[in-house]
RNA sequence: GCCCCGGUAUCCCAAUGGUAGAGGAAGAGGACUUAAAAUCCUUUCAGUGUCGGUUCGAGUCCGACCCGGGGCACCA
């Protein structure tokens, strides 16, 4: 008779266990084993955690459990990333403090993930919002600041409305705020950016470094936001303006096919333009039309061209044609010069614009297609120039190089690249952030708080008004904001924004090396023995934003001397989504799973090995599909394995039943392939047939006292460790073992155990299977070509025909060709 | 529109260019039981989206197309 596999005992009897003995401390001085930093994205703290979290979090459990097994100094931190604006939110509707829903949220996920059996190191935690933290993000702004790296400029910056607060480039997803989903508007603010476009090239080339170690997706993904081009510059006379205008196009071979040029309409340089002449007040309709467009207007694809002429021209320097100047909202002012040579013939863009404005069109690449100006479609394919001067006769490629060397012994143009990356706007014009550490003085303008006053920490919640409004709430605190200035003395206030949480999160992963370090934002000997970070594993949704903000500061610290690596992850895996139905959980759409519920019912070990077996870790799960039930089933029958050993700890294996100690042997060596590779479904699956093969020798085959079968069970016990580690660490006591098996160690493998004694040969004629043998693994080319020869069905098929060619693979294929 | 990734059994998913099925779910049958649950055993189901190519041999490589998912999108 057994005793029943019970979870909720087993959970409840273990923790306080695992608690003692701590398993998953690392960092102390004397601890002899080789390191790996393994680092889970760090959640925000909104409520309890959810499937997501679970998701992730055991996916990430299995990789650093499995190189603690593997006899690593594993480091496994965790921490919250708990300044934003769900905090201050909920603050508002409940008018309390967003510091108390924050650390109240925090203790709630903190006790879920150890009842998770997360294998994180606890004195390794942070909060982004502890002034002990964000001291540190002062630090480094002020050290870019410094360095030239951030700086304020006016500009039309992205606004939500809803937020009440700016957004940076990559937090507007198709026109709408990444966090609400209202349409984002412009608004001309001056703001603190960052200068994150200096680095563009590096965080372009440095990408090759990470092949093969970071999802190819997430590469493209970052390849694609940067999105360099390689073109030219060129200068075209104003008629009536002493200096020339630049333009950038990318392909300058159609320099001669230019027929117009087009400036951004809210450029300076339009408005200097268009100044004084009698379509000044069309163009300032337009241009107020242009601004209360939202980016969802702007967006759409298939919307008619608009747009003023000027009333100036502007003269081709190849070939001296006046060209004549429109003003246009197609043209961005901060991409490139903010204005455009306009080759209709060859550019969809400028053609849909010239047919819109009845504008001439003319081919300079006789391409073989039909004419542009007929079909409205423009022509990008290859093929020799026309109309074009010197360039007749090339191809496109000698020609962009040929007009690119004219223009440049000419001093009227230069090769050059651009960039769809633009600089980070990092002001927020919100309470719960970091302040940004610069005092405004009216004599000496802005002037960084000098060090020794770091943290500028936020004045008290209670008593400001924190509901949006478009300013800073920050800035009607009025002990707080008003200060002498560092400077001179004089009267002088605070800068009242705060920084972008992406800020906090872009270094994080180094201050966990030395989470109570006073003296600097980290100490730079423990970041030397930690990082790289091994393995990363997080969400996809943070391909952009955060993984590129995280690799931008790692570069500016390295340049300052602080780090001697330039990329911070050297291998990352992003895991999917859990999902409902095929769409993402939510309240709203009545398809959310609760966690809490899920975990009541089919206990932690059950839900981690779901998440695990569900598929391939970055494949999406609908839990639809998955069975927390099959999953407890199967913990259930693995789990009574090890009531059914009945030989003892320290048994000698080598007199188990050979098979046994085969299988287990080759499940062990699958199992770390699969859990290497992040095949951690085909891990479980192996562990699964392990399990099935045991059971059968027990009830059927050598028995529950045959040492295989404690070496099998401890084998399951210890591969469970990693997924499902309450009924791993049960089973490990019924074994006779002491805790933790965490720290069990992966058994050693007799190489010996995986040969195998005969393995089946197929034989083939013209590749298709007429026979199958058991031969030896060592079989030679030459015995099993003659074993296939002689085989009767072989020789049956053969007779009367000519073996034109036998092919062997010895010992598992013989195919004969006639 | 451009660029990625993927289409294998009823479903989720495996398969270094070499036996399409490892594992699970669901279904069917049986053992045990007064019965049910639990447990155990047995078992059914596809030729890999479509067409063509390379190869002795293709789910796997190449090309085109279809379908699904994702990214970018007036970036000159």
């Amino acid at each position: 008779m057994h005793e029943a596999y019970d979870f909720a005992a087993i959970q409840e009897k273990w923790l306080p266990i695992w608690d003692e003995i701590q398993p998953f401390k690392s960092g102390r001085a004397d601890d002899p084993r080789p390191k790996k930093y393994v680092l889970d994205m760090f959640p925000y703290p909104s409520g309890d955690l959810h499937m997501g979290h679970a998701e992730a979090y055991a996916l990430g459990d299995v990789i650093a459990r499995y190189w603690v097994q593997k006899g690593f100094n594993v480091m496994h931190p965790i921490g919250w990333d708990s300044f934003g604006l769900p905090a201050e939110n909920a603050a508002i509707k409940r008018g309390s403090d967003p510091r108390a829903w924050t650390y109240e949220n925090i203790a709630i996920q903190k006790a879920s993930m150890r009842r998770y059996a997360c294998s994180f190191d606890w004195d390794r935690t942070l909060h982004t919002s502890d002034p002990e933290y964000y001291k540190w993000n002062q630090w480094l702004f002020l050290e870019l600041y410094k360095k030239g790296l951030a700086y304020r400029k006016d500009s039309a910056v992205n606004w939500c409305p809803s937020c009440q607060t700016v957004l940076a480039n990559e937090q507007v997803v198709a026109g709408l705020c990444e966090r609400c989903d209202t349409a984002a508007t412009k608004k001309k603010l001056n703001q603190w950016y960052l200068k994150i476009t200096d680095y563009a090239d590096r965080l372009l080339d440095d990408m090759d470094q990470l092949e093969g170690a970071w999802p190819e997706k997430v590469l493209m993904m970052q390849r694609n936001w940067i999105g360099r081009s390689q073109g030219a510059e060129v200068q075209f006379e104003i008629e009536g303006r002493a200096e020339p205008v630049s333009i950038y196009t990318t392909r300058p071979d159609t320099l001669y096919g230019a027929t117009f040029m087009v400036v951004a309409v809210d450029s300076s340089l339009a408005a200097e333009l268009v100044a004084g002449s009698s379509v000044e007040s069309a163009f300032n309709s337009y241009l107020e039309e242009t601004k209360a467009a939202s980016d969802i207007d702007r967006l759409a694809t298939d919307r008619p061209k608009s747009g003023v002429f000027l009333e100036r021209y502007a003269i081709n320097p190849v070939n001296g044609e006046r060209l004549p100047i429109w003003a246009s909202d197609y043209v961005l002012a901060d991409y490139g010069t903010g204005a455009i040579m306009a080759v209709p013939a060859h550019d969809q863009r400028d053609l849909d614009f010239a047919k819109a404005m009845k504008l001439d069109v003319k081919v300079v690449v006789d391409s073989g297609e039909e004419d542009p100006a007929i079909t409205g479609i423009a022509t990008t394919g290859s093929g020799s120039l026309i109309n074009s001067g010197s360039l007749n006769g090339l191809t496109k490629e000698e020609a962009i190089t040929a007009i690119v060397k004219e223009l440049e012994a000419k001093d009227l143009g230069k090769s050059a690249k651009n960039y769809r990356l633009r600089d980070w706007l990092i002001s927020r014009q919100r309470y719960w952030g970091t302040p940004i550490p610069i005092i405004h003085c009216e004599k000496c303008g802005e002037v960084p708080v000098p060090q020794d006053q770091l943290p500028v920490e936020l004045p008290d919640a209670s008593g400001l008004d924190l509901k949006p409004k478009g300013s800073s709430p920050l800035g009607a605190a009025e002990d707080w904001v008003n200060v002498s200035c560092p400077s001179c003395g004089g009267a002088a206030k605070r800068d009242a924004d705060t920084m972008d949480t992406f800020f906090d999160s872009s270094w994080y992963f180094l201050r966990y090396t030395s989470v109570q370090f006073d003296d600097r934002a980290f100490d730079v000997d423990e970041v030397k023995t930690w990082l790289p970070v091994d393995q990363y594993v997080g969400g996809v949704t943070h391909a952009i934003l955060h993984l590129l903000y995280s690799r931008f500061f790692t570069k500016v610290l390295h340049d300052l001397g602080y780090l001697d690596f330039v990329e911070p992850f050297t291998r990352l895996l992003n895991q999917g989504m859990v999902q409902m139905d095929g769409s993402a959980m939510s309240k709203s759409r009545g398809n959310l799973v609760k966690l809490s519920d899920e975990l009541a019912e089919h206990g932690v070990d059950a839900i981690r090995l779901s998440m695990v077996f569900a598929g391939p870790p970055e494949d999406d799960i609908d839990w639809a599909d998955v069975s927390p039930a099959a999953s407890f089933k199967f913990l259930n029958r693995a789990w009574r394995l090890s009531g059914d050993v009945t030989s003892e700890p320290g048994v000698d294996f080598t007199k188990g039943d050979l098979s046994l100690r085969k299988a287990t042997a080759k499940s062990l060596h699958d199992i770390s392939f699969a859990v290497e590779t992040f095949r951690f479904n085909v891990a479980v699956a192996r562990v699964m047939e392990l399990v099935n093969v045991t059971r059968k020798a027990i009830d059927s085959g050598c028995g529950g006292s045959d040492p295989a079968v404690r070496e099998a069970a401890q084998a399951i016990a210890i591969s469970l460790s990693l997924i499902a580690p309450y009924t791993a660490e049960d089973m490990w006591a019924r074994l006779g073992h002491k805790p933790a098996i965490a720290l069990a160690g992966w058994p050693t493998i007799d190489a010996a155990l995986l040969e195998e004694d005969s393995v089946t040969a197929i034989l083939q004629i013209n590749g298709k299977i007429k026979d199958r043998i058991e031969v030896s693994p060592n079989i030679t080319g030459g015995e099993l070509e003659k074993l296939a020869l002689s085989n009767d069905l072989i020789t049956a098929e053969i007779a009367g025909g000519e073996v034109k060619k036998v092919i062997v693979r010895a010992p598992k294929l013989v195919n004969i060709v006639l």
